[in-house]
DNA sequence: ACAAGACGGTACCGACCGGTACCGAAATTC
DNA sequence: GAATTTCGGTACCGGTCGGTACCGTCTTGT
C-alpha cells in the first residue's frame, strides 16, 4: 500500500482546486475522489490550508521546470516564452493562473498561500532577465524588462481565461517583440531599430 | 423608510464581495453589516445569485462612467486610460478587477456571473476602439489595438493586485505608448515614429 | 384615520463546512 | 511471527451555509 495517500491527495487537490477553485472545493470531495481515509488526510496535513500551500509548492516547481523545458526546446529566446504560453492556452482544462487565481480567492496577502502565489510570479520574472541577460543585456535593463514581459505574460493568461481562445499568447507575443525591438541588445547588429522583428520559426 | 433595503444590500454586498470574494461572504454578513432583515433580502433578490449578477451589473456601469469621466477630464487620449488605472491601484482597498476575480472564482463559463463580467471586458475594449477612432484610426486597426491595449490593462491590474504597488500602470503605459507609436494614426504629421512619446501632461 | 406594503428580527430547516476521535484491516519492519 | 505503522471507513462535533416561514412594527399613500 505504501505511503501513497499524500501523493494521491496533493494529485486530486492540484486538479479540483485549479478546475472549480479553493473555496469551492471542500476537504469532503477531495477525500471522497482520492479515496483516501479522512484520518489519513490529517496525518499528512494540518489541515486545508497545509494541503493548498503544499499544491501550491508542488505546481511552482512543475509550471516553472515545464516553462524551460519549452522554451529551451522553442529555441531559449524570450519570446519563446510566448509560444509556450500557447500551448498551455489550448489544452481543455485551461482555466488560468493557479497562482492568480489564488491570489484572487485568498484576499488576505499576509495568507500563506498568497505569498506562495506571489513569489511564483517573482521567480518567473528572473527566469525571464536570466533569458534576456542571455541574450546580451545588461542586468538592470534585462531585470525592468522581464517585469514587462511577465505585466504581459500575466495579461495573455486572464485574457486567455475570458475568451476560452489560445489566440492572446499570439497577441502578447507581438507586443512583447515590438517591445524588445524597441530596446535592442548591445550586442546586436547595426540593423534598423524600427524595423520588424523577423518571421519566428 | 422607504425602499432602501435593496441599495443598501446592494452597497454592502458589492463592498464585501470586492474585499474578501463573493464565495468568501455569506449572506448572513451581508444581512448583519447592511441591517437589513432575512426576509427583506429574499424580497428584493431570489438568491444570492442574482444578487452577485445585480452587483456586477450596476458596477459595470457605474465603472465604465467613472473610466470615461477620468479619461477625458484627462484628455481624452488613448493613453490616458493607464493613468486613469493608476489613480484605482493607488486606492488603499484595491483589490484588482471585480469582474477578472469573478471569473477566476465563478469556474462555470456559463454561470451568469461569468457572463457579465465577460461582456464588461468586451465593452471596456469598445470604449477603447472608440478612443483609437477619434485619434483617426480606421476601425479594423482601432479594434484590434483596443485588444491590445485592454490585454495591458488586465496584465496591469493583475501585477498592481500582486504587488500592492500602482507602478505597474505606468508600466503598461509605456508598453501601449510603444505599441501606439509603431502603428501611428494615418492622420498623424510626418514625425519620426521612432520617436519616444511626447511627454505627457 | 386607515389600509397596504415594506421593513427588521427571529426561529427554523437540511446540507455542508473543516476538524477530531476511534476503529479494524493491511502492509511494513524487526 | 509479532509489533509498529499506515491505511480506509465511519461516527461525530460545533459552526456556517443558503433559504423559508412567520412575526410584529413602522412608514407611506390615500
Amino acid at each position: 500500500m505504501a505511503t501513497h495517500a499524500r501523493a494521491r491527495l496533493l494529485d486530486t487537490a492540484e486538479a479540483l482546486f485549479y478546475a472549480e477553485g479553493i473555496r469551492a472545493v471542500g476537504v469532503e470531495r477531495i477525500l471522497a475522489e482520492s479515496g483516501v481515509g479522512r484520518a489519513s488526510f490529517y496525518r499528512h496535513f494540518t489541515g486545508k490550508d497545509a494541503l493548498v500551500v503544499a499544491v501550491l509548492a508542488r505546481r511552482d516547481r512543475a509550471w516553472r521546470d515545464w516553462l524551460a523545458e519549452r522554451v529551451t526546446a522553442l529555441g531559449g529566446r524570450p519570446l519563446d516564452v510566448f509560444d509556450a504560453l500557447a500551448e498551455r492556452f489550448a489544452r481543455a482544462d485551461f482555466r488560468g493562473c493557479a497562482f492568480i487565481n489564488t491570489m484572487v480567492e485568498t484576499a488576505d496577502p499576509d495568507s500563506p498561500a498568497h505569498r506562495v502565489a506571489a513569489a511564483h510570479k517573482q521567480q518567473v520574472a528572473d527566469y525571464v532577465a536570466g533569458l534576456l541577460a542571455a541574450e546580451g543585456r545588461a542586468p538592470e535593463p534585462a531585470a525592468a524588462l522581464a517585469r514587462r514581459l511577465v505585466l504581459l505574460v500575466d495579461g495573455a493568461i486572464v485574457t486567455a481565461l475570458r475568451e476560452g481562445t489560445p489566440a492572446p499568447a499570439a497577441e502578447a507575443r507581438a507586443i512583447a517583440a515590438a517591445l524588445l525591438a524597441a530596446e535592442p541588445p548591445p550586442g546586436a547588429g547595426p540593423e534598423d531599430p524600427c524595423a520588424e522583428p523577423a518571421a519566428r520559426g
